[in-house]
DNA sequence: AAAAACGTTAAATAAATTTTTAATAAAGTT
DNA sequence: AACTTTATTAAAAATTTATTTAACGTTTTT
């Protein structure tokens, strides 16, 4: 290999590693720990990876690589691949930022929604116990229904953040924006 | 007060509990400490705070208050107040949900639109220069090429994010999916 | 059937983050 | 101007989280 066509790979990778670094360092922001960050990023750039091609590519351990992997698998950002005469487990970035965009997002509200709303339900209904409690003081009850009334008006945001998750897994929110703008 | 008044009171404080311990939940997939969390959700059922009535009220120390309500400022969901005769500062949370959904994802999309386009644009430069490198073998100019087209088939998605973020900023969003659903 | 290869789990270590205690700075009052 | 009150910064301690080493179980190959 002449020294030009070294210079030029080096340069190659060094180009990947810009975008490397960006990736993994936006992707912890997305609970996702440094190892997981750095894989998701360094699989953007191929095909598909083994367990051990990982190790060896980011210098960390193999169970390391086995967590992080599923970490990503579980949000979606990375799928399980076949490959036939293989006996190494392999796996492939999603590179489709769009598709990991809707599987994270669409999880992360369909939990948060869930789970507010449980309890919203629930206090909701302990609030109606004490204002209907006859014992309860009017300054009570006026407390309640303060805190009932307040529940009440948030559950508007989660029903939105419902339709939002509703319209992202249909497509129908790139009727509104398309992915290519004309301007 | 009487025994079923203290019942009463003790009902209430169970209910907006669950609340509290379902959105510190949920809260901390954004990024925050449990003390911020903590913090922000028992501020929801207040009116306004001071950085001594919130120590009390979570049993925690005040740099750890002052930090907590620093970090939920800088998300905007907390905001300062004015309270006139009063040396304390006082601090109210965003009660509306739909504004820190909109400060908390903009921000956060914003930044991740930023720092990754800029290493896109970098390393773009870097794949034509060495395109245009007449040393480079076919190979190596294949293999640039090939990841150059990558990063822009990614940008159509930077740039459909950007354009999300816009239509929240703008509010254009709800026309295309309002608050409150009439179905 | 034994040995090797591969992936995962468990326990231990290491690293990073969060929280606290103590000290400092800033603002207001007497 | 000295003394309080309040908030913030700095250093230390504690907790949590991430990572590794070691052990285990499973599958495949010889």
């Amino acid at each position: 290999m002449s020294e030009s066509t070294a210079r030029s790979r080096i340069k190659i990778e060094e180009a990947k590693d810009k975008v490397i670094g960006a990736i993994a360092e936006t992707m912890d922001l997305y609970g996702v720990t440094p190892a997981a960050a750095n894989l998701y990023a360094t699989m953007y750039f191929k095909e598909q990876m083994t367990l051990d091609e990982m190790r060896a590519e980011l210098g960390m351990s193999k169970p390391s690589m086995s967590t992080s992997v599923r970490k990503l698998q579980e949000i979606e950002m990375v799928k399980k691949t076949f490959t036939r005469g293989s006996r190494k487990h392999t796996y492939a970035a999603e590179k489709n930022f769009f598709r990991s965009f809707m599987a994270f997002y669409c999880q992360m509200w369909d939990r948060e929604v869930k789970m507010n709303m449980e309890a919203i339900e629930e206090a909701q209904e302990d609030f109606i116990n004490v204002i209907k409690d006859s014992t309860s003081t009017p300054e009570i009850v006026a407390d309640a229904k303060k805190y009932y009334d307040q529940l009440e008006e948030s559950k508007v945001y989660y029903h939105w953040l419902e339709e939002l998750v509703a319209s992202i897994r249909s497509g129908k929110i790139f009727e509104f924006l398309p992915k290519e703008q004309q301007d």
